[in-house]
RNA sequence: GGGCUCGUAGUGAAGUUGGCCCAUCACGCCUCCCUGUCACGGAGGAGAUCGCCGGUUCGAAUCCGGUCGGGCCCGCCA
């Protein structure tokens, strides 16, 4: 049987058999510590035997091991227990040490991520970058609980697609048995179609731009939270949404505060209901404090973007705001958005911005199904073209009023923790210049 | 796509107004010492043709040209 490092403080006085890495040695002399790293963190081992010692001589960090001993409760013990008069068994022998720390901090200066990606696979075996990842697995773990209670219902919609009809980014295209297909841009057309089933909808699945983008927060492969739901007002929306951040980073600092203190991450401080500021308000405000005109311009700069971040957080006490009343005269207008009812320039859509970056563009659909074919034709669009034919039908046989967002699950990860670049809050990234590991 | 910037042991850095440098420091690695470490401590050691190619020069990590590979910002975009 197998007892955990997590099992370790309850089973003082017994004989227990612990499997995992050799992640520290230390030796002093007559002493030697090891701990051995495994699922749930790691276990102290005090080695007194010399020739239990010697089993490790020639071996680096990363070695499998078995270890038997007795638990012993020790207040001096990380945990508050350790292995006592151990006996060794080497699983897999490490002979080559690793090309990088993975008990020290690592460099995450931008002009060190690349190693940090060469050597990911290791790299991560550091507890604190795991951190970063498991913090990833509980905003999906949290938002999928919250909308799973919201009756949404989780599905898979396909990235591989006949072609690329909603415009905007550029997408990528390979051969699909002789006729072009292209990498889904995002989940748009699906989930606005299973509105039509399902009321409320959700996929968290990777998105493909082929956008020439060299930034810190730009992939060319990312995870979207595509959430649509129907019958909501864009008020709701909003509110839903809000709550959404919430919970997760209720749920975040509730499992994981502790680790996140290594990265000096700071619980984000949230409104329930985010604040809202008009696209107009933001441009005027900025203005202002930099003496410039923003007012051609359509969407935020990204200066704007963390501008608007510090002055939301200390004028309206959150660090997530909704930026609204978009133009739905210029190019940030998709023909599948809505315009506003009150004033047909504007559309009901809306920006969430947090720590300085879109995580989330959070707009109301066009559900009336010949409003949406001439906003069709307005862009430029063809609605008989094929791409658009079976997105039509759901609107054609009755599509209520809707809306939804997409988040960027990196972008949110980054950003809780205080990440300066997406590409370190995601596992393997792709960008521009990187297609490995 | 445009601008700027960086490349020095396995890792992270210093040196970059040419010569004190066949290259310095820290971590890691090897040997030894050390009985409570937890970024252990101490002594010693190995490890780099300074991204690559060419040029200038008595002399190049350092200057020039080219080239390859990163990064940051802007644009695009989310």
């Amino acid at each position: 049987m197998r007892t955990l490092s997590s099992e370790l403080k309850a089973a003082v006085g017994k004989e227990v058999t612990v499997k995992g890495w050799l992640h520290k040695k230390r030796a002093l002399g007559g002493l030697t510590f090891i701990n051995i790293r495994d699922r749930k963190g790691l276990v102290q081992i005090l080695i007194e035997n010399k020739d239990e010692v010697e089993k490790l001589r020639g071996l680096q960090i990363g070695t499998v091991l078995e270890v038997k001993g007795t638990v012993i409760d020790e207040d001096r013990a990380p945990g508050g227990a350790e292995l006592h008069e151990p006996e060794l068994t080497i699983l897999v022998s490490v002979k080559d040490e690793p090309p990088i720390e993975i008990d020290k901090p690592l460099s995450h200066k931008s002009d060190n991520l690349d190693t940090l990606f060469e050597y990911r696979a290791i790299g991560l075996r550091n507890l604190q970058e795991q951190t970063v990842f498991k913090v990833q697995a509980k905003v999906l773990e949290s938002l999928r609980a919250y909308l799973i209670e919201n009756d949404f219902t989780e599905m898979n919609t396909p990235k591989l697609l006949a072609e690329a009809t909603e415009g905007g980014a550029e997408v990528f295209k390979l051969d699909y048995f002789g006729k072009t297909a292209t990498l889904a841009q995002s989940a748009q057309f699906y989930k606005q179609m299973m509105v039509g089933v399902f009321e409320r909808v959700f996929e968290t699945n990777p998105t493909y731009r082929a956008e020439p983008s060299a930034t810190t927060r730009h992939m060319s492969e990312y995870i979207t939270i595509d959430v649509e739901m129907g019958f909501v007002t864009f008020e709701e929306l909003l509110a839903f949404t809000s709550g959404l951040v919430n919970r997760v980073v209720e749920q975040v600092w509730d499992s994981y505060g502790d680790d996140l203190k290594k990265w000096n991450a700071q619980k984000p401080v949230l409104t329930p209901d985010f604040p809202r500021m008009s696209m107009a308000e933001v441009h005027e405000l900025y203005g202002k404090a930099h003496n410039v005109d923003m007012s051609d311009e359509g969407d935020l700069t990204p200066d704007e973007e963390k501008w608007i971040c510090q002055y939301a957080k200390k004028q309206l006490g959150s660090e997530a705001v909704f930026i609204t009343d978009w133009s739905s005269t210029d190019k940030t207008f998709k023909f599948y958005h809505r315009k506003s009812a009150k004033n047909p320039t504007l559309a009901d859509r809306s920006d969430l911005l947090f720590r300085g970056i879109e995580i989330a563009t959070v707009p109301m659909r066009e559900n009336n199904y010949d409003v949406l074919v001439q906003q069709m034709k307005d862009a430029g669009l063809d609605p008989a073209h094929e791409g658009f034919k079976y997105y039509l039908q759901a609107f054609k046989y009755g599509l209520p009023e809707h809306g939804g967002f997409g988040m960027g699950l990196e972008r949110l990860t980054e950003k809780l923790i205080g990440l300066d670049n997406v590409k370190e809050a995601t596992l393997f990234p792709r960008d521009i210049n990187r297609l490995t590991p």
